[in-house]
DNA sequence: CAAAATTAGGTAATCGTTTTCCTACATTCT
DNA sequence: AGAATGTAGGAAAACGATTACCTAATTTTG
């Protein structure tokens, strides 16, 4: 702005000797104790003067603690780590975007780690996290190895969302949605619509997430007596959610029955199907029903021929927040959605 | 596993009490200095014999060093900040993805920033990434800000990925692609295929890269004599791209000579485009050709309609690492490549 | 009014590394 | 043989904060 760029008046000492602690210390004429118990917060340990003086001398030099000496003495530092177990997929990258915002918003620094869904590489991540002094680590879809099973067992803090522990953890830190409920609400409004017969493309089911729906879809039919055939479940184990329902659908349009309804358990599985679908025939889309499981604010652009349950990703970061920084055991269910397609036809 | 799941031999110290270079130093009988020497590889600073007895040591204590501690005295850190500008676009997502990968296959640690495009946020993570001792900012579309400048003149390593420097840096470590080159693809395969009139709907020019496929498309439009009049270029400030696609087309349909062929500075706005057409009329989607920018993985499976520019986002990681271990400037510009729609149809 | 309690702030130890000196051999050169 | 060089490794000083401990002055209490 003003003609001299120089930051500080011309006293100010150059800006290449990093001004520490005892910089503003020698400034405001106080301890370095002092400095530290103001920029703490430890009231009743410095007068209202003192405050003033060190603020401003920390406001003139532009001082910023240390994180690394922070982190050192005092044990703790602001990181949380995230593990996604697969960033290529866009809820997880909703999931990545919302919680960093809401972690910065309570003073946190999000680190972002893809583990593949690969133990070896999330256990390499957990141990990397602790000579970091992780304040926490969120896990979004953890596998079990043999690190994350020994953290269970310290007091560090671990948040699982969407998809719980591999292995049963007690004080359980959890955000996610309640997929047996939303499942129920699939397989009525499907019954409702009678589109029978109906089928299920699923992912694998190792994930809890999965596995709830999965059970819980089967149950719901039944519960229902709608009929759910065996041979109207798919699974492609080793392959994409994308190929999943691509092969899965394939596989269901060659029975002498094709479903006239599918319930795909993620909106990847749903796109599959639906290429597979938009392959076989385009005349097949407006005739057989997709249902999906996600809905990303991009399924209205781009995908409005698709239903689903509509999950709240971008209240996760709060979520995960709140269970990061609570004491007890926490099971953080958020509200989940029925939407309709915004058409009915094959766009 | 067995019965007894204590980590170690019962002679192993207690987890709680945690180990330090000080006890790897005890256990194999040398010095402090001399451990910390052999972790660092200062070869010639001790014999193999040492060596091996450290490594032993060390392996079976499980010891890993103290990042604070290492970070404070040697003034380095292996910390990454990625600031991106927007995450809720997936192709930031997909070089935030790529990078993470790649950095942390170079032993870089990354943390994830959102700065939503606005300069205030964007000095304040560059200000945290300072007191961080962080390595390097990787800037994923940057805005000018003062701490920006202020840090283009330190030795500080930034590198620019797809958005250039907002203000002219020396030295500039840029990584993208050749807009200009594709852009001309672009104008010259819409012009062979003699769909008149052409229109343009773009992203704000704020951006150099966005403005170097507005400049480069018009320009390639008058060397091939191609009208592309003022009216049928599009831009709505301050919305998504999303919107700036649906309003731009809405307003292009509205002219007495619509396009029959759009080309979209980025596949958002292609969608949105896509949108809008679908409700005006389903049947126009057959007519107009939309040419993207980005070309996500995901298109094939849920925009096969959609030609345009394909971005090898998954190869960015790599080139953010080299421009970032590069000592010099570097201008990394990485193949792009023209990709037809799946599906002349409209899906 | 003396004792107790509170307030304000300084001194110095500490966190776990890296790195600069140093020393003491062993080797090579002249 | 004496000097120069190299190798191996130890002792201790940083790095920049936090915090336990201590001292004085001030205020409150009985």
């Amino acid at each position: 702005m003003t003609p001299k760029d120089q930051p500080n008046s011309p006293r100010a000492p150059a800006q290449s000797t990093s001004i520490s602690i005892a910089t503003v210390a020698a400034k405001a004429g106080v301890s370095i104790a002092t400095v530290s118990r103001v920029l703490n917060g430890l009231s009743s340990k410095f007068s209202k003067a003192t405050q003033t003086k060190v603020l401003q001398a920390v406001d003139e030099l532009g001082y910023r603690p240390t994180v690394a000496a922070r982190t050192l003495r005092s044990g703790q530092s602001r990181l949380v780590a995230l593990l996604a177990s697969n960033m290529a997929n866009p809820s997880m990258a909703s999931i990545a975007a919302a919680a960093e915002v809401a972690l910065r918003k309570s003073g946190y620094v999000m680190v972002l780690c893809d583990t593949h869904d690969q133990p070896e590489q999330q256990d390499e991540y957990l141990k990397e996290m602790g000579s970091h002094n992780a304040r926490a680590v969120v896990m979004l879809g953890a596998v079990d190895s043999p690190e994350l099973r020994q953290l269970a067992k310290s007091p560090e803090r671990i948040v699982f969302v969407n998809r719980h522990a591999p292995v049963p953890i007690e004080g359980e830190r959890f955000v996610g949605i309640d997929n047996r409920q939303a499942v129920l609400d699939v397989a009525q409004w499907m019954h409702q619509r009678r589109q029978s017969p109906m089928a299920l493309i699923h992912g694998d089911v190792r994930s809890s997430a999965t596995r709830e729906r999965v059970d819980g879809f089967v149950a719901a039919c039944k519960s229902l007596k709608q009929a759910l055939p065996r041979s109207h479940i798919c699974f492609t184990p080793g392959v994409s959610h994308l190929d999943i329902g691509y092969l899965g659908m394939k596989q269901l349009m060659t029975q002498k029955k094709p479903p006239l309804s599918v319930f795909c358990t993620s909106d990847l599985i749903a796109y599959g199907a639906h290429r597979c679908l938009h392959e076989l025939h385009p005349r097949y889309l407006s005739l057989i029903t997709l249902v999906g499981f996600d809905h990303s604010p991009l399924n209205d652009w781009i995908a409005p021929w698709l239903h689903g349950i509509r999950v709240p990703y971008e209240s996760y970061g709060q979520a995960i927040v709140s269970a990061l920084d609570s004491d007890k055991a926490l099971n953080l269910l958020l509200p989940h959605q029925w939407v309709n397609a915004r058409t009915a036809s094959a766009l």
